[in-house]
DNA sequence: TGTACATCAGTGAACGCGCGTTCACTGATGTAC
DNA sequence: TGTACATCAGTGAACGCGCGTTCACTGATGTAC
């Protein structure tokens, strides 16, 4: 940040968070592999080992990193269920409403991974080993991750009628699976060549398809 | 294979299928990163150097491993769908028939992906930009790839009745997003913490999903 | 059928690279008296 | 208010590692005469 220039002699003041800004930085522009502990120093403009002082490794910074960049996801879609509602009519239905709120989601997951490819794929090294890592630090302004944010979602689906409870449960997988699938197919996959236009398309096209399958 | 061990003197006989049988089981242990030419000349019994007289460099050995893997991933899919034909009645109609191949599709390409999920992982590095590629050597038995082993379930799947034909264009990427989402959820993300039958009982819901969304 | 020769698949040694990590250190800062 | 001292965030140099790749080479094989 501007900490970055400003240090002439030693002695940084915020390290911590200056390297880890650099690695967000790194990923950003490489994905998760890109987060290199020495390129992390040289962008503090710090020595190579100096990194110690505030991560136990490499391993410590790409962790803290990918939790940074679950809490943007979640912001990302925070911001587009936001755009959604103010979109609504004053009196909309609540039906019609949770439905919005739905695409919205989805919608705002494939923004954040079109946008930020990098960021996106960093985010997924982070849970750990079960889904049950939702309660996290990675949660945006609501409090809620993005994997709460598509539960929440549902469930206003399921209140005003528009699903039937008894599929509630594990929705949320499902429903993630297919707009993961698309994200990773457009930003690494076979997809990555579809003009913008064509991927918001088919961004549509899906949520439609989820939509009726719910 | 068996050449590997039998080599004493030099002057191979079949190096460059010993290097590509050698890429292809590091890519199963570790995925495409895991493909070092290095260690293929290694397993090959081979000096480093040696891999240069069949592939210009570590990128040709690694696109040639992410081609047999898509074939093994076409093999896979076809195994499913031989599988699921022969369990049908012997005069079952043509939607039932149209159906389960349908669901073989895409229950064998998440077998494959959970089964093999380094090879899994090298299969999606292939198609360079665009999803055109599909016409490639990544082909199983039938010469189709599994982009068009989809499309052709699609395809039957439409002529019976079972999914409107206005429909019918791009749907392939959306069927396709969901299944490979899940794929990559369950072996990369945040449910490789499942038990097999948990996974099975998700994709069972999941192709019911999509089945509902047609 | 025998000999000279070109080919080219493999050898062996070496390169430069950037990485993560460890070591013993130094010197500015904040605290106790 | 001034001084002695412990703390600890950063330094500078070095390590070993495995990688991809290049070089000049060698010697078995297949071919032309």
């Amino acid at each position: 940040m501007a900490d970055l220039a400003k240090r002439s002699t030693y002695r940084h003041g915020n390290l911590r968070q200056a390297l880890l800004q650099a690695g967000i930085d790194l990923a950003r522009e490489g994905g998760p592999e890109a987060v290199v502990l020495r390129e992390a120093t040289r962008r503090a403009g710090v020595a190579p080992n100096a990194a110690y002082r505030h991560f136990a490794d490499r391993n410590a910074l790409v962790h803290a990193v990918s939790l940074a960049a679950m809490a943007q996801l979640a912001h990302a879609m925070e911001a587009e269920m936001e755009t959604a509602r103010a979109g609504l009519l004053p009196l909309a239905e609540a039906a019609q409403a949770a439905c919005a709120r739905f695409r919205a989601v989805g919608t705002g997951y494939l923004r954040f991974a079109r946008a930020e490819p990098g960021l996106f794929r960093a985010a997924f090294l982070v849970p750990d080993t079960m889904a049950e890592a939702a309660i996290d630090t990675s949660a945006g302004d609501s409090g809620l991750t993005p994997f709460q944010l598509l539960g929440a979602a549902l469930d206003a689906l399921v209140e005003c009628g528009r699903m039937p409870a008894e599929r509630r449960p594990g929705m949320e997988f499902l429903v993630w699976s297919s707009v993961h699938g698309l994200a990773v197919l457009l930003i690494d996959g076979p997809l990555r060549g579809l003009q913008p236009d064509q991927a918001d398309q088919t961004t549509h096209l899906l949520i439609d398809m989820i939509e009726r399958g719910l």
